[in-house]
DNA sequence: AGACTAACGTAATCAATGT
DNA sequence: ACATTGATTACGTTAGTCT
């Protein structure tokens, strides 16, 4: 435990004040319009997650994250009962169209980044707000920073597979 | 206590955009 | 061509909810 760890601010997260978004609960009717939007294609695109989004009144980034979610327990299912997972049917459909960041955003990002690498939700909530991006593309920003970008002293990560600090 | 799963992490990769 | 960087994927972890 230690990690006592001083005030930079590349602390592993769970040692600060990391709050995680709040958890939300499908409905019966949104957890069987997912199901069946998966059962068509399980690699929507932005279009379609867009549209499932709109249909059953949730955010679309929630949608996207229930899709990787539900790809990981299909394939997880699939590889257990030696059943070949059927990839990708049919053409691709189309990404998110690449969110544009001026140089005055990625300022602000960075500076953010520097106090935190981990920000919560109420931190990213707040980029989002100053910055006019959706906190989501603000997520993924974060993500692609940490892995391009680690920090000095080679910090461990975070948690996952991390060595245990005696 | 354990199952289930949304939220979140990394690593690798795809892909748009500018030089 | 190539560098930069946003978007997506597979897969593992963390943590909230329910039984």
């Amino acid at each position: 435990m230690a990690l006592p760890t001083p005030s930079d601010g590349t602390l592993p997260a769970e040692a600060r004040g990391r709050g995680r978004r709040r958890r939300l609960a499908w409905t019966p009717s949104q957890s069987q319009a997912l199901r069946a939007c998966f059962e068509r294609n399980p690699y929507p695109g932005i279009a379609t997650r867009e549209r499932l989004a709109q249909a059953i009144g949730a955010p679309e980034p929630r949608v996207q994250i229930w899709f990787q979610n539900e790809r990981s327990r299909q394939l997880r299912q699939h590889r257990r009962e030696s059943r070949p997972w059927p990839g990708r049917r049919g053409p691709q459909e189309g990404r998110r169209k690449r969110t544009s960041v001026t140089p005055s955003q990625t300022a602000l990002l960075l500076r953010a980044f520097e106090k935190d690498r981990f920000p919560g939700i109420a931190t990213r909530e707040g980029l989002a707000r100053e910055t006019g991006l959706p906190e989501s593309r603000i997520h993924v920003w974060f993500q692609n920073r940490r892995a391009r970008h680690p920090a000095p002293g080679g910090r461990a990560p975070a948690h996952a597979g991390g060595p245990c600090n005696s």
